[in-house]
DNA sequence: TTGATATTTAGATAAACATCTAAATACAGA
DNA sequence: TCTGTATTTAGATGTTTATCTAAATATCAA
């Protein structure tokens, strides 16, 4: 779950999977939306794969990145119970 | 808010924040539950109630952190809002 | 197979970060 | 006011991270 954290921790991660929220996007078109160079947002892609937030296909030539909901579900479960605040619990 | 997601980033920092889930604890009865040293754990303090996440409060000789609920709920608010899949948006 | 497009890998660099020890500050009690 | 306790600040160090350019790999189309 650290690396979960660790990949949310950069904004322009957090972007790319706000783009991806949208709708599933090539490695370029992803790239297109930023100023940085296409080998560090592959870069970044790597680490939302590594942290299994994002899943890629190839498809073609190009390499097609889309949510991994389930991933995204537990990281929002694990979240709310580690930030939920102590009036919370309920036995 | 790059803040808040910088400063949960950190293993330490999201354990400090679950022991002030079960109690407000002082720098120092923080600092016991780690093995690295005081200073560290200042530091990672500092970065905490800089992101607004804790609270401090000199009382005494010690300074007791808590949580700050609000700041809590908005990240925990902003987080679902960001992670949301996609069939989460209802019109 | 050759050429063009899409993406990643390699290698380098500068900035940010976590950690430490030593010293400074703040407070309480005698 | 002196002493002891609690915490933070300063300064240093090694590691991690974001970024770049150049080169490698993979696929498609002619």
């Amino acid at each position: 779950m650290n690396d979960t954290f660790k990949a949310l921790s950069d904004p322009t991660r957090r972007q790319i999977i706000q783009l991806l929220k949208e709708r599933d996007l090539s490695a370029g078109e992803i790239a297109d939306h930023f100023t940085i160079s296409k080998p560090s947002i592959s870069h970044h892609l790597a680490i939302l794969k590594n942290a299994k937030l994002v899943r890629d296909e190839r498809q073609g030539q190009s390499i097609i990145y889309s949510l991994n909901a389930t991933v995204i579900q537990e990281a929002l479960g694990w979240f709310l119970g580690m930030m939920g605040t102590k009036g919370d619990e309920q036995p």
